[in-house]
RNA sequence: GGGGGAUUUCCCGAGCGGCCAAAGGGGGCAGACUGUAAAUCUGUUGUCACUGACUUCGGUGGUCCGAAUCCACCAUCCCCCA
């Protein structure tokens, strides 16, 4: 269930109420895919990092441990000892990034498994199956992400194949719940507009799948090479038909400042593998801007990463050590990264949310959404 | 004391007469990263007046049109025999 509690302009503010818990949004969902986030961040944390959902991936699951393995110890939650809402992708991201090794037909697609070269084949069914295995709070529908650029004919098809998809994805999740032993009765499920960049197709898909009554809609194949004022177009083209009375998720989104311009074109779910990825790569997002901890310049700064962050490694760890242990290649580095810049993600959320209850959501959007793309500059 | 081997650009290390400012690692410096096949990938790493010039391969001389590569001596290190 969506309450709209305010908006300002077309940005919303709102709670999500999931089996495990309700979500404040605007949200930025932490990406943990195989059921750990990369770089030595455990659900332990989670809490430290003011993370509201866990994001976890139906494709990788599926490959390892096994969706069925996880549903025998009694579901992801249990599994990975997190009680707060989970989000599953589909496997739709992976027609997408596994292009190479995977071939499309209307009943799914077939992988060669990145692992061991074997045949696995998913489609809505299975997707629905692994992720109802899997115990999420939300199951994205099964869709393909098309690539960039795409051909006009291409995506019309496909965006009718996925819609296809998704409502057999919308019969399974319903059936799946109904099972007397499911792992999470009460998961819903997300829809998922495609339509590359082209505008008719887009509004058209929107429409189609908002038809259906889905728990959510999120906006998927953007932020795949195309430039970012053409990702705001696409959204500011879909968003009004879009049900104003359910969550909107824009799929893999983003930077800071893309996450502001989006909040401002009325998303209210994100996630992005940036702030973990990044961190691993000594890249940090501050207040002031984003920078790269490797340079030589910080080599000797006492100051903690983000002097304006009161997570818990700016309250214990200066720029020079940290920077220290990625020379040294110490793993901590990258825990201690990682864990900067999703609080980092989670408190702009948190400082976005604030800014829409108190009425100055405006002058909020203007302030930062220059300052957060500069480059540190001290 | 006798015999043999070595010395290359920040480090390791290839090169054995011209195509060598010198392979390949490492390290350094910088960049990228957007529903994670990513603790990854890319560029760069002698100097400058930089599509060319100059200096460099332990040192000093020499051979040759031409030397990191050949010769002589010197220095330092390693191994074997006394």
């Amino acid at each position: 269930m969506f309450i709209l509690k305010k908006t300002s302009g077309k940005a919303r503010r709102g709670e999500f109420t999931t089996p495990h818990g309700k979500i404040q949004t605007p949200v930025f969902m932490n990406v943990g895919t195989s059921a750990a986030i990369k770089g030595g961040v455990s659900t332990m944390d989670l809490r430290d990092i003011k993370c509201q959902v866990e994001l976890s991936n139906t494709y990788h699951l599926h490959i390892r441990p096994g969706d069925e393995l996880i549903r025998d110890l009694g579901g992801l939650h249990k599994f990975f000892n997190w009680d707060g809402p989970i989000l599953t992708d589909s496997g739709g991201f992976q027609v997408f990034s596994l292009a190479a090794i995977r071939k499309i037909t209307e009943e799914g697609v077939t992988f060669q498994s990145h692992m061991d070269g074997k045949r696995i084949f998913m489609g809505p069914r299975e997707s629905m199956r692994i992720q109802a295995n899997l115990g999420s709070d939300i199951a994205m529908a099964f869709d393909e992400c098309i690539k960039n650029p795409a051909e006009y004919r291409y995506t019309k098809a496909s965006c009718e194949r996925t819609t296809r998809w998704l409502k057999i994805c919308k019969e399974e999740v319903e059936k799946n719940r109904m099972e007397e032993n499911a792992v999470n009765p009460g998961q819903v499920l997300f829809g998922i507009n495609q339509g590359a960049t082209f505008d008719d197709l887009r509004i058209n898909h929107m429409k189609e799948i908002a038809e259906l009554d889905l728990a959510g809609y999120a906006i998927g194949g953007l932020a795949v090479g195309e430039p970012a004022e053409v990702m705001y177009h696409i959204i500011e083209q879909v968003e009004p038909f879009a049900p104003k009375d359910k969550p909107r998720y824009l799929m893999g989104v983003g930077t800071p400042v893309n996450i502001l311009e989006a909040v401002n074109r009325g998303i209210d779910f994100f996630d992005c593998v940036m702030p973990s990825r990044n961190a691993r790569h000594g890249n940090l997002f501050t207040w002031r801007g984003h920078m790269n901890l490797n340079n030589n310049k910080y080599e000797k700064d006492p100051r903690p990463l983000d002097p304006d962050c009161q997570c818990p490694v700016c309250r214990n760890y200066s720029r020079a050590y940290i920077r220290h242990l990625f020379k040294a290649r110490e793993t901590l580095a990258m825990r201690l990264c990682v864990m900067h810049n999703l609080y980092f993600y989670n408190e702009l959320m948190e400082e976005i949310r604030k800014a829409l209850d108190q009425d100055r959501w405006e002058s909020f959007y203007n302030e930062y959404v220059e300052k957060l793309g500069l480059r540190v500059d001290d």
